[in-house]
DNA sequence: GACCTGACAAGCCCATGGCTCTTATCAACA
DNA sequence: TGTTGATAAGAGCCATGGGCTTGTCAGGTC
C-alpha cells in the first residue's frame, strides 16, 4: 500500500460530464425511476443499478440520497400514496358541494386514470408484498388506508346524519373493499369486465349503503339505471 | 488440465446420508417448503438454497425436479390455488343442500382458517406481482379467478332463477371483489376489523345482491342482525 | 479569477443468486 | 450378495446485487 498506483491517470477513458440538480430534483427522479422499474419488472427487476440507470444517473447517487434501495422503496410508497391521495382529493373537489356527490367522485375516481393503471398495480403489489416484513411499509400502508377509510365515513355521515356511527364504519370498510377487489381484478385482467361495469358496480354499492336509511333510493329502478346501457 | 485433482479422496467430509423418495414426494415438499418461504421472507426471500433448506434436500434437487426456481413459483402457485379452491368447495359440501347456504358457506369461508391465513397473503401478493411479467402465472390467474366467478354466477342463478343473466356476472364479480378486497385488507392489517365484522359484511352484500329480486330479505331487520352482537 | 465545497461518476469488493457438474449413495433386482 | 442405474449431495462457476471508496468536476464565494 506504499506504492501510489497511477492508474487513472495513464488512460483514463474520460469521466461523463453531468449536471448539478438540487437534492430534491434528485430523489424524485430517483423515486420516479423506482416507481418505473417496479411496473416493469416487479420487484426482482428493481436494483440499484437498474433504477439508477432509469434516472440516468451513476449507481452510487443511491445510497448518495437514499438509506440504501430499501429506504427508496419506502420512499416511493410515500409519494405514490400522496398522488393516489392528491386524485382522489381532486375528483372530490370537481365533484361540486352535494356530499352525494362527492362520495361517488370519490370512489369511481379509482376506475379512471391515473389510478385506473396496470403500472400503479405493479407498484402496488410489491408494497404489498413488503408489508409482511417491513414495519415502515406497514406503518404507512395502515396510515393511507385508514385515512381513505375515515374520508368515506364522514362523507357518509354527512350524507345520511341519522347512520349509526359502527353502521358507517361497516360501509366505508365495505366501500373501500370493494373498490380495492375491483381495482385489483381489472388491473390483473382488464378482459373480465370493464371500467364502466366498475363503475356501476360501485355506484349500486354506494347506493345500498345510503339507500337503507333513504326512502328515495330504496328499491327503485335506480338499481338498473346505472348497468344496462 | 491434464492431472486429475485427487481432492475429494484426501479428507473428504462423509456426503450426508439421504434416502431416496418418490417424484411426487420430492415435488410436493418442494412445493410446500416454497410456500412457506415466500410467506416468511417474501419473493426476495425465496431463493433456490432457502427453498431447498426448507425442504430438507440439497439445492441440486431443485433443478432435478423442476424447471428452475420460476417453475417451481409456478408450480406452488397452482398447489396453493388448488387448495384454497379445495377449501371453499368443501365449505360448499358441508353447507348442505339450500343454495343458499351454500352460496353463504362459499362466501364466508374465506374468513376462516385455512384461508383466512397472513402467510397465505404473503404467498399471493408474490404471485399478484409475477402476473404481469410471467404469462403462465396470468393464465392460472384467469383460470383460478374465472372459475370461482363461475361457480358463484351458478349459485346466484339458483337461487334466484329470475335474476338476468348479466345481473349474476356482474353480482359475481361484485362479490369476489368485496371477499378478496375484504381479505387483502384483514389479512395486512387484522387490528381494523374483526373476521366476524368481514363475514357480516360479506352476508349482508350477499343478501342485497338476493334480495333485490326476493321480497323477503329486502329491507327487513336481517341488515343489522348480522352486525350487532 | 483562484479556490473550496460537495454532488457526482466510476468501479471495486464481497455476498448471494441460479444453475451445472461430478461424485456418492441407495434400493431394487438378479 | 453383487450389480446397476437413478436419486441425491454438495462444491463450483459465473452473473448480479448492494454498498462503499475514491477521485473528479460543477458552481458558488470571496
Amino acid at each position: 500500500m506504499t506504492e501510489k498506483p497511477v492508474k487513472r491517470s495513464v488512460i483514463s477513458k474520460p469521466r461523463a460530464r453531468f449536471i448539478r440538480e438540487t437534492a430534491d430534483v434528485r430523489r424524485q427522479a430517483l423515486i420516479e425511476a423506482t416507481a418505473r422499474c417496479l411496473a416493469d419488472k416487479g420487484v426482482a427487476g428493481t436494483s440499484v443499478r437498474a433504477i439508477c440507470a432509469r434516472a440516468g444517473v451513476s449507481s452510487g447517487l443511491l445510497t448518495h440520497y437514499f438509506d440504501g434501495v430499501d429506504a427508496l422503496i419506502v420512499a416511493t410508497y410515500e409519494d405514490v400514496g400522496a398522488r393516489v391521495s392528491a386524485a382522489l382529493e381532486q375528483a372530490v373537489e370537481e365533484a361540486g358541494d352535494d356530499p352525494r356527490d362527492q362520495l361517488r367522485a370519490c370512489l369511481q375516481a379509482n376506475f379512471r386514470a391515473p389510478i385506473l393503471d396496470p403500472d400503479l398495480l405493479a407498484t402496488w403489489t410489491a408494497f404489498w408484498s413488503l408489508v409482511k416484513t417491513d414495519a415502515k411499509i406497514a406503518a404507512i400502508h395502515a396510515d393511507v388506508y385508514g385515512s381513505t377509510r375515515a374520508q368515506l365515513e364522514t362523507l357518509l355521515r354527512v350524507i345520511v346524519p341519522e347512520m349509526p356511527p359502527e353502521r358507517a364504519r361497516l360501509a366505508a370498510i365495505s366501500l373501500t373493499a370493494l373498490v380495492d377487489g375491483l381495482w385489483l381484478e381489472i388491473c390483473l385482467d382488464p378482459t373480465t369486465f370493464s371500467a364502466e361495469e366498475a363503475q356501476a358496480m360501485v355506484e349500486r354499492a354506494m347506493m345500498l349503503a345510503l339507500g337503507q336509511w333513504r326512502g328515495d333510493a330504496g328499491r327503485g329502478d335506480w338499481v338498473d339505471q346505472s348497468v344496462r346501457p
